[in-house]
DNA sequence: GCTTATACCATACAAATGTATGGTTGTCAA
DNA sequence: TTGACAACCATACATTTGTATGGTATAAGC
């Protein structure tokens, strides 16, 4: 693809914005507006030169608000629920223990994710998991030993690497860190299997 | 939520299939074309009616394919580029640096990010970064001693801590693992600071 | 010097699109 | 039978929005 100039890159720049925040493009006089330009005629010369280059696509003549942009993944995103507190009893996902949702793309996970979890404590932090990130967890997915895994052991849910003994045919719970021991509780129950980690500074 | 006939269920599918399949509502004309009605004003009450029971916003008078469909609202959403080699002399965000693009919730950052980096090598295991985890990353925002920045020193940019040596006056960067010795170059410019970090396993 | 490209401005016009207003017909409940 | 409501039609008009055309200034390259 063609080289863009500074310019002309902040403009396609803000017609991608656009779009993924309100749902539709911007008209032409937005574009002028938000970048002080007086004449609408700059704006002509801009997108004309962005459908030269092949970044733009225009859908039909005299259309209102048919821009397309080349190259935008209309990415899916993932709509998953935070677990809060989560209460005995109650199953993981019941509406009580759900805290809030965040959004995700897609495309940064392989297989989808069916809920986040805020990590507390600091019994991963050999793993680069942190008091204050959040797993995102798929439940039910298959585990190989010392993957990580969010566990239940009656209302506690932790995060931890998984073994199984096969010797002793019970599963055993470790931390990424020294100072926790190893949990071989005949209760663990496995909620699922974490996917990604996301850290905010 | 008020019931809907089954027209009104019918008119109200269809421009979330629009919206969802081309990026943009359609307009009442477009609305009117595809069911067969003769005139305008059957959508005008189709629509004003759907507006009171709940299912659709409009956005502004006057303003073309400015439908909302309520509840198809996804949350605000950032949509940065992701970088990949960073070539000599090219302005960090130069079109040709950038890979793609991922969406990301607003609401998982506080300020936004102005784009995404994998992560390379090993340098920051200590403060759970790792090989091949995604940094978000704001441009020009203020720094503080020991924060995590990305730094770029000629074509190479990295991911450090950054110091900054009062009594001598210039910038250290320090790895957060001990096999790396600290970077004190005279050429170092900070280009953003890291504000997230995303993991998939 | 000439051409080309970028980066702007100004204005008139055409087409699309939303709004306002006032109808008709049929059904169903009070 | 009256009234409310859904489900249409028709038309005029206001506003937005895209198009067309013709400018200016600056810098780069031949």
């Amino acid at each position: 693809m063609e080289q863009l100039t500074e310019k002309q890159k902040a403009i396609i720049d803000f017609i991608r914005n656009i779009q993924t925040n309100q749902g539709t493009p911007p008209t032409m006089r937005e574009i002028m507006k938000e970048f002080g330009f007086k004449s609408i005629g700059t704006v002509q010369d801009y997108l004309r030169i962005l459908e030269e280059k092949g970044y733009l696509r225009r859908r039909g003549k005299f259309k209102a608000r048919f821009l397309d942009i080349v190259g935008l993944t209309t990415n899916p995103v993932l709509n998953v629920p935070v677990l809060g507190q989560v209460r005995a009893g109650a199953p993981i996902l019941a509406v009580e223990n759900i805290d809030g949702y965040i959004n995700l793309d897609k495309s940064l996970l392989d297989n989808g994710a069916d809920f986040a979890l805020r990590v507390k404590g600091d019994s991963m932090t050999g793993a680069g998991i942190y008091e204050g990130d959040f797993v995102l967890v798929r439940i039910n997915s298959r585990t190989e030993n010392g993957e990580i895994v969010v566990a239940r052991i009656g209302e506690e849910v932790t995060v931890k690497k998984i073994y199984c003994d096969t010797k002793y045919r019970h599963l055993r719970l470790e931390a990424a860190n020294p100072a926790y021991k190893p949990i071989s509780d005949p209760d663990i129950q496995i909620v699922g299997k974490v996917v990604g980690v996301f850290r905010k500074y």
